[in-house]
DNA sequence: TGATTTGTTTAGGTGTGCCTAAATAAACTC
DNA sequence: GAGTTTATTTAGGCACACCTAAACAAATCA
């Protein structure tokens, strides 16, 4: 076994987003890398570095960049752990799709597995009827989310949302 | 208005624990902030210059620490979404208590706030029987990981649990 | 092919958040 | 109240992740 040192969040964006530009380009460019994730080419140059020392990437100077086994595994990790979160958002809790993208990126280096797969329990439990009673339950939230509305029009209380 | 600027996670972790320490035992000292949050004295210090900087602490050196009304404010912020993000892993997604405390504390810092809304109102919503059906949601949950569990004695892949 | 444009890398610098070792202040103890 | 112990701070350093400016390589085109 080769040690599974963990990777920063940093290094984890960086190898997602070469995860996903190859899958959309067939090869990614440090270009890309810099557009996506909004840094500047050193920044962009120095990660390939460091994720090549690490044996993540495959990468020589100028030219494409690929994932080495390793560094596709983590990617492969971290995207699902992206759209587990995403789709949760949406299914469950019934966020707007653009916030629910936000979260995801946000939280998906932190959340840990065993919560990840807690989700995709739960969102695969909501899709089916609950044998029980057969009620639909990603409808009831739904309703139940127009109800509190509807009695929250008087008392005007809501958090601020200045940071997040 | 004084600038609402955003403040590093790991300073919104020491509010927190001066927050914590100051409801448990009157004032907060630098040997507690140390322990709880398993970093050095000189850490702590400074972490101390630069929150008294931004008013967040009263901070006078080798003087018991207190939080300030901002610091206390974002304080209160943290341990809202640190409660949040716990009960609802434990109430709706049924993870242990330590499990849900470890991930609070890793995606408190991260979580937006409709998000965190929209997990209050599921929590509520699930501790009230559905009107329509008269089921017990959080039970009927419960059940099904049950189920699942039965279910998939045969075909064993569990999630690699390695860096998370 | 030589000149220009575009992409990428090197050089050098910044801020944050941590550390250890050493200095200093405050609190105990005899 | 002098000496020791404990708490805290200062000094100095390191790793990470970013940046701009400048150098350099590759591709384009006239």
């Amino acid at each position: 076994m080769t040690k599974p040192k963990k990777i920063s969040a940093s290094l984890e964006d960086y190898l997602e987003a070469i995860y996903l530009i190859t899958r959309k380009n067939g090869e990614a460019r440090s270009k890309e890398i810099m557009k996506q994730l909004r840094v500047s080419g050193p920044s962009v140059t120095e990660a390939l570095q460091v994720l090549a020392e690490k044996k993540m990437v495959n990468y020589q100077p100028y030219e494409p960049i690929t994932l080495a086994p390793k560094g596709k595994k983590v990617a492969e990790g971290v995207l699902y752990r992206h759209e587990t979160l995403r789709d949760f958002f949406i299914e469950v809790l019934g966020v707007d799709r653009k916030a629910a993208e936000k979260g995801a990126c946000r939280m998906e280096h932190v959340a840990t597995s065993n919560i990840i797969e807690r989700m995709v329990k739960y969102t695969d439990y909501l899709k089916n009827e609950c044998k029980r009673c057969g009620c639909n339950k990603v409808h009831c939230f739904a309703e139940y989310l127009q109800d509190q509305k509807k009695k929250s029009r008087t008392s005007a209380e809501e958090v601020s949302d200045d940071e997040l």
